[in-house]
RNA sequence: GCGAGAGUGGCGGAACUGGUAGACGCACUGGACUUAGGAUCCAGCCCACGAGAGUGGAUGGGGGUUCAACUCCCCCCUCUCGCACCA
């Protein structure tokens, strides 16, 4: 071969010419089959935001090789791709360039798609869906609309950050340091209508199916189970004094109810105005409120620096003792948790315990820990363990955990209270005063209130005339044509709802439109969801871990109570892929360290860039880019590359593995097949990528050192079993060499549709193995033998050896523990 | 503060139910081939002592169980992530 000229490894001829030929072959298009198991490989869609990311192209590697394995483990894999095409960025682009978020947004798309097919990933591009078309959206209004029916939505009054300068909602990221991100205003709070998905019907369910979600990572069930917060309690009545209105609290520890020295209340509670009626000091507390409010709104999530309250000049009476209660408002009471109304127990709690001090309120101190006394002069923080109950009346000397029970007990018999389990999940407010979002399908009517447009005259489309203007006004509310519409009821003139939803929706139920993407009569085809869906492995970032991934399951419910679905779960298995770093940090626009893929694809070709990206880390670990470890993923494909060519000739056509094979022979053909059963585990056991990798790098270090020079090389025929399963074998990862390769060899069809190699249990069988001799627990020695020799050979090969003798020599061997094919630990002292 | 996860060579990372710690790759060092190479090939590469054979030590720290511990148990330290005034 040494005269003839070598063929160079050129990725970019190689790729576009098999990214061709999978197009026009049509190569992974998915058609159902009740004969074969199905796979649902799935990643989560991107957001058209102008091109992939390192992060995409990571997400999307690992879920091509999943489809490309599955493929070829026998399965009717699905694995589509879409968009997420309706969101912020598109009306920002808008705004700032003038160009219309709709071409903005499929501008991107065409050049996101080229970047995918560059990288050769497997999908079924019949199944594109893109969430801004009617096609898709009129589905979601539609499913809306059921939902409407089924009480699953409803309308209620939400406070939302406003710009009185602009007219308009800001999202949270768009209030810096309380102030309008375009105009730099004030931001208001302010009180709104919206709708809501009632997700609280489904709390419990949600909550029990994350224990059976097995095929989730812990991390992720643990935030979605701390995120719904369910805790028990009970709801104690306090009635207001000099009045029949009484306060309703929460509490988890209605065992401390005899503690309570005042009450606090959020500031946006519904009670206030009527308490602070004719309170001499009414005008502070609308200052403390309404400074509460902007102190909010300006700190963003997150608690106060410091606990603030203000008195109401009203009181309330504790039911179980009668005494008076001072009611406050306070800062980091929370009008979205509970009730909105606290009971203080300072002793207690160390909220409470704080106020207390600041404001000189009293300390009651209720339960003693086993074993002291409290004292509250003495207290420097509240007590909030168990113990026993002390100055509560007839519950005194009883166990903290058993006077909850008899606590709430007495409220319920002298109605007054009750046992209460709150959640920390709220309903999902889905209403957005934006214009790039799927158009809720409702028209407010004078006579009847808001009405859901008939489903013949879905969908309520999304006027893409519409001009944005600078001032950041909805256009849809200023747009007469699409305002201006007809009660479905009565016939009489009314008003569209010009809000759009937010677009979790749409991502939280395209995995079952895939099924049927282009269906014209209804969100899917029932039938093809039940082939399809659950989805066999999502894949996806962990910033999704809560919302997303929480909404979907929220909706698949939903589905299935609408009779669309028959399962509970969408997502079967989940892999939150850990994020891509550069210089040990997450690559980031406004950090300045981030890698193109167009450039590492132009330079190494995508096969480099996917098997780099599948080599470096575990998929569910962070990866950091090092271009050296790049470098060395391209000098094992080029240098396979070089193999293959020097040894094509002999190998091409040589003949299957012969029965006997001679000693030279023996070895490689067993690594090969030991190979396999390697990679297969690694790929079974939650798909490890780089540790299957190095298994295939050590078959191929084998087979060139088989075919190096000092040694007889191996016959043709198994250098050739051994070049063709690297192919196999590494073929979900690096498509296009091995398609090429394999054509090269003399296939005439796709290595797509080529089935995983089969092992030779036969050939795997070692017929030497080594076992380590070890003298209390240190490596003395080895010998090789046979597989399954019997422990006394064993034994007595440990005493004969040399290193064992030396170290045992003057010592007095106490035990000889023998673990066949593994180890003799000769123990002597 | 609460919850979860992780600490192994210069680096990324291996080690399945306890059984040769450091696979595979990167970096580095030496050599070969070369007009040259940052190409390619071969070899070495945890630390200490030693010319070498070898000996001892080593998986964040400390203790324990065991013939045997990266792996199991207890205590502590550090880092990352999530939630964060949730009553």
């Amino acid at each position: 071969m040494s005269n003839t000229k070598e063929k160079k490894y050129t990725p970019a001829a190689i790729e576009d010419k098999w990214q061709r030929y999978w197009r026009e072959h049509g190569g992974f298009i998915a058609t159902p089959d009740p004969d074969r198991p199905k796979y649902y490989a799935l990643e989560m869609f991107p957001y058209p935001s102008g091109r992939l990311h390192m992060g995409h192209v990571r997400n999307y590697t690992i879920g091509d090789v999943v489809a490309r394995y599955k493929r070829m483990r026998g399965f009717n894999v699905i694995h589509p791709m879409g968009w997420d095409a309706f969101g912020l960025p598109a009306e920002n682009a808008a705004i700032k360039t003038g160009n219309h978020p709709a071409h903005w947004t499929y501008d991107n798309i065409a050049y996101m798609r080229g970047q995918l097919r560059q990288l050769g990933f497997s999908y079924d591009w019949q199944r594109e869906i893109t969430t801004c078309r009617p096609e898709y959206y009129r589905w979601e209004q539609l499913i809306f609309l059921e939902m409407l029916k089924k009480g699953l939505v409803y309308r209620k009054k939400t406070s939302v950050n406003w710009c009185e300068t602009c007219h308009t909602v800001l999202a949270r990221e768009q209030v810096e340091d309380g102030c309008c991100w375009r105009c730099d205003s004030e931001v208001i709070d302010r009180e709104m209508n919206g709708w809501f998905f009632r997700i609280s019907n489904y709390t419990e369910e949600l909550l029990d199916g994350l224990d059976h979600l097995d095929g989730w990572p812990e991390k992720v069930r643990t935030m979605q189970k701390n995120w719904i917060g369910k805790s028990h309690g009970a709801e104690i009545e306090f009635p207001l004094k000099n009045s029949r209105e009484t306060i309703k609290i929460f509490t988890t520890r209605p065992d401390t109810v005899f503690g309570v020295s005042f009450m606090s209340l959020a500031p946006e509670h519904p009670m206030v105005t009527e308490l602070i009626k004719g309170y001499k000091n009414a005008a502070a507390v609308w200052e403390f409120i309404d400074r509460v409010k902007r102190e909010k709104i300006a700190r963003g999530p997150g608690a106060a620096e410091e606990k603030e309250g203000i008195f109401t000049g009203a009181y309330c009476i504790n039911p179980f003792t009668g005494d008076e209660v001072p009611i406050f408002l306070a800062n980091f009471v929370l009008m979205e948790y509970g009730t909105g109304a606290v009971m203080a127990v300072p002793a207690h709690d160390q909220r409470d315990f704080e106020f207390a001090k600041k404001y000189d309120l009293p300390i009651r101190v209720v339960i003693t820990p086993a074993g002291e006394t409290l004292a509250p002069e003495t207290m420097t923080e509240a007590f909030t363990g168990a113990g026993t109950l002390c100055n509560s009346g007839k519950f005194d000397g009883s166990d903290s955990d058993e006077a909850k029970a008899a606590i709430t007990a007495m409220a319920e018999k002298n109605s007054f209270g009750r046992a209460r389990v709150t959640y920390r999940l709220n309903d999902w407010g889905i209403s957005r005063q934006r214009y790039w979002g799927t158009p809720i399908p409702i028209i407010h009517c004078p006579d009847c209130g808001p009405v859901g447009v008939r489903e013949e005259d879905l969908p309520v489309a999304l006027p893409e005339e519409a001009i944005l203007l600078e001032d950041g006004h909805s256009p849809l509310a200023g747009l007469d044509l699409f305002v201006n519409a007809t009660c479905p009821e009565c016939g009489k003139a009314a008003r569209r709802d010009t809000d759009t939803m937010d677009t979790f929706v749409e991502s939280s139920w395209y995995y079952a439109r895939y099924c049927s993407p282009r269906n014209e009569t209804s969100p899917f085809d029932k039938k093809e969801a039940a082939y399809w869906l659950p989805v066999d492995q999502y894949i996806g970032g962990v910033e999704h871990a809560i919302l997303h991934l929480l909404y979907a399951r929220f909706f698949t419910r939903v589905l299935r109570d609408l009779g669309y679905l028959d399962i509970d779960e969408p997502f079967k298995n989940l892999l939150t892929q850990g994020m891509v770093t550069l210089d040990g940090a997450k690559m980031s626009k406004s950090k300045g360290n981030v890698v193109d893929p167009d450039e590492m694809i132009k330079r190494y070709g995508a096969d480099t860039v996917r098997m780099f990206i599948l080599f470096a880390a575990p998929p569910d670990r962070d990866l950091e880019w090092v271009s050296s470890g790049v470098d060395g993923c391209y000098r094992f494909i080029a240098r396979f590359f070089r193999f293959f060519h020097q040894h094509l000739a002999v190998i091409k056509d040589a003949a299957a593995i012969p029965k006997e094979l001679e000693r030279q022979n023996l070895a490689l053909h067993r690594i090969t097949h030991q190979t396999i059963v390697k990679v297969e585990a690694e790929m079974e056991r939650g798909f490890h990528f780089n540790t299957a990798i190095s298994k295939v790098m050590e078959l191929a270090n084998a087979l060139y050192a088989a075919c190096g020079e000092d040694t007889p090389p191996p016959a043709p025929e198994v250098i050739r079993e051994a070049v063709r399963t690297i192919i196999l074998l590494l073929s979900p990862m690096i498509p296009h060499i091995a398609e090429e390769l394999w054509q090269e060899m003399g296939e005439t069809d796709s290595i797509s549709r080529a089935g995983w190699p089969k092992i030779d249990a036969d050939a795997t069988k070692e017929d030497e193995i080594t076992v380590v001799l070890q003298v209390n627990g240190k490596l003395r020695g080895k010998v090789k033998v046979r597989p399954d020799t019997d422990n006394d050979e064993l034994e007595a090969m440990a005493r004969a050896d040399a290193g064992i003798q030396k170290f045992t020599a003057g010592k007095t061997i106490r035990r000889v523990i023998v673990v066949k094919n593994r180890l003799v630990n000769v123990v002597a002292n």
